[in-house]
DNA sequence: GCGTATAATGTAAGCGCTTACATCACGTAA
DNA sequence: TTACGTGATGTAAGCGCTTACATTATACGC
């Protein structure tokens, strides 16, 4: 066996098997329409060479490459990662291969990869949110590719989406907060620049303030990058305000898991002196002591529906109507009702 | 602005500008060899025509991607998607962009992964851990494809490869856990076949033990699948045996967290009831309660030198000398000295 | 003004594949 | 035997791009 210069091509296989290029595609793509005997020579071929079809020439060639682009802000996040393994399992089963970049949260980067992956010749894509610049969607609708949004409902967005109502969830959690009594309200947000979901669950937070005729000085938001450390730091500077809050609302579980380190550093009883809350339902919220009361997020579900409607959306070359999935408020021990006094520790 | 009945190419800009398509082609790729007026007419077509290249024609032309893949078992792990994430990082500064999939630990999923990023045009593969049938790698070495192997070091094998010593970093914590006293190991490892992470892990606690003088049936060892839940299940069927162990070693943290689970669950306390090692040192690792005695991995690191191995090996054509690092263990309150008793609480 | 070096642009040949169409080899019916 | 239908295979034209090479424009020195 000779070890090939560079990667066999189809020519290779034809000349080895003795037939035509025409041929050995046939053989591969429609092997039916050829003759058993042929059919065994040339797969002999392929086997010995080792070939692999150049995947840029048949793109070219045959215009469509069942390959799917996700961009995700990171994949450091838990909640992408397993979503988008649903995701791409229910591509499998219908032939696609799912192609991952991430965005690191930056627009500008989301734009390049969303570019490299139309140019990869994707035959459709996922985005997470609906925050994007305009010159980005009418890039898209120029290309004319199939794009669908998930872990963000939004039946009035251009996008069709898969997912579920942030600002709503977020709503009904500090609702039951405010029915427990809570008036000083913490938040630990996510940066909401460009992040639809952490914009509208702090939305969401404001609604069940204003729903309770609250004023709006009740809350005091600060926002950070996700990470448990920025959690832990933001909850800090709370908790040794003047007026510290009784509850902390966290816009996702790592931010208030930081906050629960943080509280046990500072020595404060959660939920006796201040309560805690997060959102997304990531393992470790049912793993921390308290557990952590916190919105659960269908992931799989979510990359499972968002596989189907995209297929359908490239099948079928059209649109498709956006699915809500329920996002339903899971109380666990990290909250309780307010302590008379300030929330400070004696 | 009319809307094009498919994306435009290079043709399209080349009419709209006036030139012929070479230009055009060296507008984009290298715009100093183009005189400003034409270059800017040129570009004025591209952005009101919002073209794109076509990258399998591009690649087809020019014999190159800039892409590389990549193929880990599972997103949803948290130490290949930090890894990956730096990885990523690591690429995009010199220009690349990364493709990832993912094999879901299945050796055939993950032949099928390769191939399909190879006939992607990948310029480079990384792969995770050696364990892999021969003919890919033969397939791989007749496609003449740079591949780098990550998370494993082992300078024996074919493929060059950036990771830690498996083995010598799990026999280290098990020599000291065994120096601490410990003669009844229980161990819940990951599944082995097809992973030799989980296998030279393993292998390095039987190094220890021998080391040790003590008999194989110094350890009780159960195979499982990646999850919390898992561990916590071989958790419980290793301390409700007849003898159950003294310590209880896992072969990742996830495991080591479902095991620490479970003991609250039972009533034991750890580590005076039982100690618990993981491995990895992922944040959760830090964040239970006790904390978790483990290896220490730099994950991020990882991703960067991977990059740069990677990057030399596409850029120069040549193989690169594996690169070990360091994967340190970290004593924290999982462990203990054995108590007296057999590892049951009163 | 002319010749020449140099810079800017155009021309056209592939890159590896698919596929419409042409060709060919049979088998069947008249 | 001939004519023709059918199925297997070959031929060759692109797909959109890059790039070696050819051509044309510009600048400069004499």
């Amino acid at each position: 066996m000779t070890i090939p210069r560079s990667a066999p091509t189809l020519n290779d296989v034809a000349q080895a098997a003795g037939v035509s290029t025409a041929t050995v595609s046939r053989c591969l793509n429609t092997p039916e329409r050829v003759i058993d005997s042929t059919r065994e020579r040339v797969m002999k071929a392929v086997q010995e060479l080792g070939y692999t079809p150049n995947f840029g020439a048949r793109v070219m060639a045959a215009r469509r490459t069942n390959t799917i682009g996700a961009i995700i802000p990171t994949m450091e996040n838990a909640v992408f990662a397993r979503g988008l393994q649903a995701f791409q399992e229910g591509l499998r089963e219908s032939g696609f291969t799912l192609l991952v970049a991430s965005s690191s949260y930056r627009s500008d980067i989301e734009e390049e990869q969303i570019r490299a992956l139309v140019a990869r010749g994707a035959d459709g894509l996922l985005l997470i949110g609906h925050d994007r610049d305009p010159a980005i969607l009418a890039y898209l609708q120029a290309q004319n590719i199939p794009v669908l949004v998930a872990w963000s409902f939004d039946p009035g967005a251009l996008l069709p989406s898969v997912g579920f109502d942030n600002r709503r969830s977020m709503q009904a959690l500090a609702d039951t907060v405010i029915g427990m009594g809570h008036r000083r309200i913490g938040v630990i947000s996510a940066i909401t620049r460009g992040n639809d979901r952490a914009r509208l669950r702090l939305a969401g937070i404001r609604d069940a303030v204003a729903l309770a005729g609250l004023g709006e000085d009740a809350v005091t938001v600060i926002e950070t990058t996700y990470a448990i450390e920025t959690g832990a730091e933001a909850f800090e500077a709370l908790m040794t305000s003047q007026q510290p809050p009784t509850v902390v609302m966290c816009g996702n579980d790592v931010l208030a898991v930081g906050a629960m380190k943080k509280a046990r550093e500072l020595g404060l009883d959660v939920p006796r002196d201040v309560s805690i809350t997060g959102f997304d339902d990531i393992e470790l919220a049912s793993l921390v002591d308290p557990a952590l009361t916190t919105v659960h997020v269908p992931h799989r579900e979510m990359g499972r529906r968002a596989a189907r409607a995209l297929i359908e959306m490239v099948d079928h070359g059209r649109s498709v109507p956006s699915e809500e999935l329920a996002a339903n408020v899971c109380m666990r021990g990290s909250v309780a009702l307010p302590g008379r006094d300030t929330g400070a520790t004696a």
